[in-house]
DNA sequence: GAAAACACGTGATAC
DNA sequence: TGTATCACGTGTTTT
């Protein structure tokens, strides 16, 4: 075992005297070992190991960032411990999830899921007298409406009542809808559902995988008429 | 410096020879030194050393309970370091907050202080046609509205109107009150608002500092009837 | 002065 | 391989 060590990946586990660096008896030898002069060996050593410590200094402070971020959210926080102030977010993330559920059951509020749905309300013969359901939800941006109100009319459909609302940046809408006085009368039901369907998803929903987009921080709260 | 050592505090700054315990030269002394057998020290440092690293187990432990429940919280952070979960939870908070703040701006949602405040609506010189407009804020709990109910009568006071909302545990109300036929035509009003606020805070502010309280789970919601 | 809380450096491990 | 994360025990400070 004379004049060996083991790799600076067991930097504490040799034992160096004068010139010669020797691997501690009880420390078994998982790779080859390098013959080297005490200098090399001891510079190789304190480099690792100081890379190793700012690399954990690194993550505690941006571990430490964070839970001072998340100390302000919380009031009377200031001289709570870590784990009394996680237990803090826990109990307020719990409470504001509480909130947030309680009002969706009474307020339609739009989930985190992109999606577009059809119904045909009244089935009738003659198609003046259809109603069609749309729904969808999205991310919000402010070319929406204009949108929704284009692809609407060039399908000859009229807009006969709609509940919309935006929360977060996302937008939810139901629109019943029924053909318009330019709509031909032979019109086909299905195909026109179809049709509504892929533009509605093509306004709705393909926006948020290009880079068409717009993440606006600005939120809008759309609520139906009887909400204000 | 012979024969003595610097108590329990300082177990790794000490060195053992074959029966005595000698300070390292370059450690100072805070405390005073006592004399003791190598054996002695030895069982007090292990010991010593034993229930500090088991208290600092005990402390990790707590904080890492906490960031599991916290990962329960968040989707998608199974796979996160601790500071990437941290920093999602801090988005996870900015997010609900920023929701249930838009939420109150249409909502008046019911807020963290107690209060109750009344208002003289309407002036007149009789007191039939006076208008009272009387909120309150507080915890909400089943007996609430009976007492509520009864305190109104009592004033000889009739409900023309009430805005109720509760959420996550408090309630707000508005009422909107008028004299009812039993009450007298030369009531003061001064008084009677003053009454009126006595009765309420009674009602809506002490019992939370009473244990008269019960902290129900159970969170009832209300909303104006033109809501549902 | 004993316990609690924190930062630190280290060994182990995953990628 | 190096680089990142984590748990651990320790030194230090505060209460």
């Amino acid at each position: 075992m004379e004049n060996s060590f083991c790799s600076e990946y067991w930097p504490e586990t040799c034992y160096v005297n004068q010139d010669s660096v020797y691997l501690l008896p009880q420390v078994p030898c998982y790779f080859p070992q390098i013959q080297c002069s005490r200098e090399s060996f001891q510079e190789r050593r304190e480099s690792a190991s100081r890379s190793h410590s700012e690399a954990e200094k690194r993550r505690r402070d941006r571990i430490n960032a964070q839970l001072s971020t998340l100390r302000k959210f919380i009031p009377t926080s200031e001289k709570m411990d870590k784990a009394a102030l996680l237990g803090s977010v826990v109990d307020h993330v719990k409470d504001l999830k509480g909130k947030t559920a309680e009002i969706s059951k009474v307020l339609n509020t739009p989930s985190d899921i992109d999606e577009v749905t059809i119904e045909h309300l009244k089935e009738e013969e003659e198609n003046k007298g259809c109603l069609l359901k749309a729904s969808f939800c999205c991310e919000d941006r402010p070319e929406l409406f204009s949108e929704l109100q284009r692809a609407i009319k060039n399908l000859k459909l009229r807009v006969m009542g709609a509940d919309i609302t935006s929360l977060g940046g996302r937008i939810k809408g139901v629109f019943m809808l029924c053909p318009n006085e330019n709509s031909a009368n032979d019109v086909c039901m299905n195909s026109l559902k179809r049709s509504l369907r892929v533009v509605l998803s093509r306004i709705a929903i393909s926006p948020s995988t290009s880079n068409y987009r717009i993440k606006s921080k600005r939120q809008r709260f759309f609520l139906p008429a009887h909400f204000s």
